[in-house]
This record gives C-alpha cells, structure tokens and sequence, in this order.
DNA sequence: ACGCATACTTACCTTTTTGTTAGTACTTAA
DNA sequence: TTAAGTACTAACAAAAAGGTAAGTATGCGT
C-alpha cells in the first residue's frame, strides 16, 4: 500500500505530473513487465501460459503486474466462465501502441551490452 | 550494498542478460534520472545548477544517480581543479545516443496522460 | 469421497530504493 | 575569526518493490 502523504510519494507524483518519459517509466517499468508485454505482442495468451512463459515469476507478482497492466489500459482480461477456469490476457489499441517504443528501448539495450561484452573481452 | 546471492538479485541479472529492454530501463530508470537526462541533452551542467533545475532532489540521490549514468558510460564528470570546487557533468555519445529513445518514451508517456485527463474530464 | 486443474488471493518477510540530517575540505572575502 | 560557497559523504530511517508459502473456489473424472 502506497502512504499518499511522504516525500517519496509527492515527488514521484510530481514527476509523473511534469516528465512524460517518468509516466512512461511508471506505466511499463518494473522488473517483469517488459517481459509481459513482449509475450503479449505475440498475441493473446492464458495465465498459466504466461507463467510458463516467464522463467522466474512468482504468482503473486505476474498477477500484479498483470493488473497494473490492465490500469493504465495496456492489457485487456477476458475470463470466460468454464470450469477450470480460463482467463485470456491480450494487448488493447494501446498496448501496442507501445511497441514502437519497447522496440526501441530493446534495440538501444541490445547495442549498449554488445558494447559492454566487446568492452569486457578486449 | 546489493545482496548478490538473494532471488531478488538473481531474478534481476538473468532479466537483464535476455531482454533488451530491462535493460535499457535499468540503465535510464529511477525516479531522477529521467529528469537528469533531459537536463543534460541542453547542455553541460555543473552539480549545483542540476539541483536547482530539478525540484525536489535530495543531495544524496542526485549524487548516486549521477554515478550511476557515468558508470553506465552516459555521463563524463570533469573536475576541475580550483577552490571553490567546479565540477561539470555531460553526456558522452552513449548518452547522446539514448535521445531518440528517451523522446520516444517523452511522447508515448505525453500522449497517454493527456488520454487519461480526457477521459477523466468527460 | 478425493484428487486434479486453473487462476488466483493472502499474510508475512526480505531486499532495494529513496529520503533526512549532519558533517567534510578548501579558500576567499568581510 | 567567522561566514559563505562548492561539491560532496556517511549514518540512519522510511517506504516501496519483490519473494515465499500456503490457501481458495469450482466442477469434472475416477
């Protein structure tokens, strides 16, 4: 839970409200959503496909993130009411909006490491 | 001090040696960095004038994400020797290099919350 | 009656990030 | 001799993010 009224959370809010790059950050930082959301360019997938998907996330946080996802817009949930359940997690119109942009911090990432490993090997 | 043995840390380096992305966003995240950046790409700028361009900072935080961009390689720190102390900070042509990136994330993240302010006015 | 499958939820704990406060070194000007 | 200016550093505290483990609901097959 978020404490409305410490300095760390006036200053993010007045970042988010002043640096458009701080909102982008805000919308698709953390530490699994830039996987989430590539596997969804992929197209639409269930939960426990994701899961197997993503090495290393634990429930509690694919579903987070997952939800924040579905906050700002980015992701749509579609439950179909079957039993076992079935739940189908698909990028909106906005969602791939973003893709120009993860593929450009993906290219910019990519490059700077070559960098670093050439820089490492030499 | 970072724990190197904790499945925090793990989960972090093995996302950061796969994706791209992580990456970058590990390289340019934080709360300040973006605003530091920004500032940068007008010019060089010696430490006081960062703290008064950027509202909020504490002296702390803006030290160590300094530090962070120049180990990254985005920023040169140049010191020179006179008393009082001036020490100037720019962009390397790695930090020049993330422009495109950083103005493509300024604008997605623009675009969106203007989406939502609409949205929140109807 | 019992376990299985799916998609979660909850309580609790650890790690990481961010903020607060006070202090350092050096020289010049009053 | 004292304050002011610059660019920090260190010790500590608070907040946020992330991880672990166990539990929930439902209906089907055996």
């Amino acid at each position: 839970m978020r404490k409305q009224d410490s300095t760390n959370a006036r200053n993010e809010a007045s970042i988010l409200r002043n640096c458009g790059m701080a909102y982008a950050l805000n919308v698709i930082g953390g530490r699994w959503k830039p996987t989430i959301l590539f596997s969804l360019l992929e197209g639409k997938m269930r939960y426990n496909e994701l899961r197997k998907t993503i090495p290393g996330v634990s429930e509690r946080m694919l579903v987070a993130q997952l939800r924040e996802l579905e906050e700002h817009g980015l992701v749509r949930r579609n439950v179909f009411p079957e039993v076992p359940p079935r739940v189908e997690y698909e990028l909106t119109e906005l969602g791939h909006s973003t893709e120009p942009m993860l593929q450009c911090m993906s290219d910019w990432g990519n490059m700077h490491r070559k960098k670093e490993q050439v820089i490492a090997v030499q």
